[in-house]
DNA sequence: TTATTATTTTTGGTCGACCAACTTGTAAGG
DNA sequence: CCTTACAAGTTGGTCGACCAAAAATAATAA
C-alpha cells in the first residue's frame, strides 16, 4: 500500500524513552543542569516533561547504562562529571544509536582481533594456554558438526580472553555476534580446511610468543570476511 | 600479586535483574530454550522464576541492549539466532560486567584513535575538513579557559567522526569518558603547549592525507596518558 | 551552642491493575 | 474446501499506589 512519504527524518516518531532523554539533554544544554549536579527526582521529571514515571525511569536506566549518569538507590541520580560538550555528544550518540553497517563492523573486528592476538602472544600464562589448547581441540572435534561455528567463535573468544585486556574482549563480544548473524544469513559457510590451518598457525605463533606472526595470520584469517564485506558494500553503493 | 582465588564467582548479592538474567541463561543452557525461539511471556517468566514482572522486564531490557534478544511490541521476545555456546558466553559477559581497569581502557583508546585518525586521513571529505578545522580552532580559542578539556575531546571526536566508521566512534565514546573521569580526578592537567603542536601536526598530516604520520603523532599524543596508566598500574601492583 | 536522637519527608524500587496492539481460533461467506 | 471477517485471548506497554531505605528536618540533651 502506498503509505505516507517517510523520507523526512523521523524526529517525531521517536520512542517515549528517547524523547525523555532528549528533554534531559535540553536541560543540560540550557544550563539548568550542570555536570556533577543531582538531577530532579523521577516524579518531578515526569511531571515537568509530561511523561509517565515509567518512561523517565527507562530513560534514566539507559543513560546510566551508557555511563552518563549514576543512580544511587533511594537517593537520586547524579550527572557524570564531564564537561558540557562531551555530555551533549554522548547523549546525542545514545539517541542516534543506529544499527551499524556491516563493513564498519568487520573493519573494527579485524582491528580488535589482530591486536588482541598480538597481546595474547605476549601475555598468555599457563592457564591461558590450557584454555587455548582446549578451545582449539574443540574446534577440530566439532569441525564436521553443527557446533563448528560456535566452537570457532569460542576459539576467538579465548584469544581475546588471553589478551588480558577486558575492554578488547568486551568490544569484540559486541561486534562479533552482529557480524555472525549477518554473515550466517547471507552466506552459508561450508567447512573450510584453510580455517583449520590458520587456527593451527595462530596457535603455533602464540606458543612461541611471536605476536607479529600471529597478528599476520589473524589478518589473513579474517580477510575472507573483510572481502565479503567490501563486496557487499560495493553492491549496495551502485 | 598473589593469584587470588576468585573461583567462587557466584555472589548472593547480585541485583534481582541479574538473577533473572542468570535464570534465562539456565533455561538456554538446559536446552529448554534454543536460539531463535520465542521466549515465554513476561508474566510467565515472572511466575516461573518467582520474581516480579518489573524485574523480568528490566532483565529483558538489558538483554536487548546487548543484542541477545529482540523484543517485538505486543508480540514477544525472541532469542538471537546465534549458537548456544556463543549465547552463553555473551550472557556471562553481561553478568560479569565489571568496571574496567584504567590501563586496559587507555590501551584500547590508543588502538582505536590511532586507527581512527589513519582512516580519517584517507577518507575525509569537504564537510569533514570543515568540521576538523572548526574543532581545531575551537580548541585554540578555549586553550586558556575551562572549556579546554571539552574542546580537546571534541577535536578527537571529530577525527573519529571523519573516519567514517561509526563503530570506531561509538567505541571511543564508550572508552574516553571513563578515561577522562579517572584522569581528571587523579591529575590536574595544566595547559600543555605540546598538545597544541601535536593537534596542529595531526591537522597537517590529515590534510595531506598522510595517515601513517597522523597515526604516529596521535600515538605520541596519547603516550602521556599511556605512561600515566602504566605508572598507575605498577603502583597498584606492588 | 553543639551534638545527638527522633521524626517527618523525599527518593528510587516494587507491585498489581489496566490498555491497546497483536495473535489465534472460529465461524460466516464464497 | 478455501478465503475472509470477526471475536476472544495473549502480549508488551503504561499508569498509579505502595514500600523501605536514605535524607532532611525537628526535637532533645549535654
Amino acid at each position: 500500500m502506498a503509505e505516507t512519504f517517510t523520507g523526512l527524518k523521523e524526529q517525531s516518531l521517536e520512542s517515549p524513552t528517547d524523547r525523555v532523554i532528549s528533554k534531559v539533554k535540553d536541560l543540560i544544554n540550557s544550563g539548568i543542569l550542570k555536570p556533577g549536579d543531582k538531577l530532579p527526582a523521577e516524579r518531578k521529571l515526569a511531571l515537568e516533561f509530561g511523561f509517565g514515571r515509567t518512561q523517565v525511569r527507562e530513560a534514566l536506566h539507559k543513560l546510566e547504562f551508557y555511563g552518563i549518569i549514576k543512580t544511587l538507590p533511594q537517593s537520586g541520580s547524579i550527572i557524570n562529571g564531564l564537561d558540557i560538550n562531551t555530555l551533549d555528544g554522548l547523549i546525542s550518540d545514545v539517541l542516534n544509536l543506529q544499527s551499524y553497517d556491516f563493513f564498519s563492523l568487520v573493519e573494527t573486528r579485524v582491528l580488535l582481533e589482530t591486536n588482541a592476538i598480538r597481546l595474547c602472544a605476549e601475555r598468555w600464562n599457563d592457564q591461558d594456554m590450557k584454555n587455548l589448547v582446549r578451545a582449539h581441540a574443540n574446534y577440530l572435534r566439532d569441525f564436521d558438526t553443527a557446533d563448528r561455528i560456535g566452537s570457532d567463535f569460542a576459539f576467538h573468544r579465548t584469544i581475546a580472553e588471553s589478551s588480558h585486556n577486558p575492554v578488547f574482549k568486551a568490544m569484540l563480544m559486541i561486534v562479533i555476534p552482529d557480524i555472525m548473524t549477518i554473515y550466517q544469513r547471507d552466506r552459508i559457510c561450508a567447512p573450510n580446511p584453510d580455517v583449520t590451518n590458520e587456527h593451527q598457525g595462530m596457535m603455533d605463533a602464540i606458543k612461541r610468543r611471536d605476536g607479529e606472526e600471529a597478528a599476520r595470520i589473524m589478518a589473513q584469517h579474517l580477510k575472507g570476511v573483510l572481502d565479503f564485506a567490501k563486496l557487499k558494500l560495493e553492491q549496495e553503493n551502485n
